[in-house]
DNA sequence: ATTAAACCTATCTTGTCAATAGGTAAATAG
DNA sequence: CTATTTACCTATTGACAAGATAGGTTTAAT
């Protein structure tokens, strides 16, 4: 299950994007437009300014903006970003430590395709794309 | 994430897909192969008998077996049953109350269409060919 | 009667999600 | 220079689920 970090990560980069590029848009303004916590929003907002995926901005005239076109962006980047992993078991994680029945486990090769085939997925939609589905976004 | 739950119900159905049919085994002999918690494995094993995947005979001799061929069932029937829905957002679940943002969501097709992709994969693997793929099974 | 097993109820620890609270630093406007 | 607006930072909370653990009860075979 992706959780709402993940979820509003997605819904904030897809506001974003939908906005004048380039002009900075405050938390305050984003959290209204879709109904998101406020101060949860911020912990969110500050890892993908981390991440170099927004550029944030104090003071007045202040806010968040894209640092990117939309269309640089992938959903699997952000979703990753957001909820620290994609992996879908434990033991496929990037730093899991190895599995000690990884050899002899029948279900090891299913986890596989299916992890490719998620990243797959989301790596090829672009936030360009997400943004021209609708105007506003949810979940 | 699928959670051990679902990880090991797959497991211990692979395993017993791998013995004799017709045959019961005590969940003692499944914890040690599978190097799972007994106790645990007893709660996981409460729900599928509960949704008849499988029969559990009680007393001496008794123990767990399939109630079908390895080959009719799917490991999405399993993993939905054990780990309680598949859905990968929680507007997606099958309970879930619907979205006021659902009409406007620029990310729900995406969702949906993930959603589908997961399913089909999930449901397109038999007991069978897991059982197939090794001797053992992890994760 | 004894033993081997499933079944049942309750409890525990740990961790994460989702959110909240309250402050500090930087940029602009007047 | 002061006030305002904004992002940034640290800490804490409450609810819940994951992942077990403990101990007792019932059923079936020997």
């Amino acid at each position: 299950m992706i959780s709402t970090k993940g979820r509003y990560a997605l819904r904030v980069m897809v506001d974003l994007a939908s906005q004048d590029a380039g002009h900075f848009v405050p938390l305050d303004e984003i959290a209204e437009r879709q109904g998101i916590s406020k101060k949860y929003l911020e912990i969110i907002l500050k890892t993908l300014v981390e991440k170099k995926l927004l550029k944030g901005m104090r003071g007045k005239g202040g806010g968040y903006r894209l640092t990117r076109r939309p269309e640089e962006y992938t959903a699997g980047e952000i979703l990753e970003l957001a909820e620290g992993t994609l992996a879908s078991v434990a033991c496929l994680r990037a730093g899991a430590e190895p599995c000690e029945r990884r050899e002899r486990c029948s279900t090891l090769p299913m986890w596989e395709r299916f992890d490719r085939m998620v990243h797959d997925f989301f790596y090829g939609i672009t936030l360009a794309e997400l943004a021209a589905e609708g105007t506003d976004a949810v979940p």
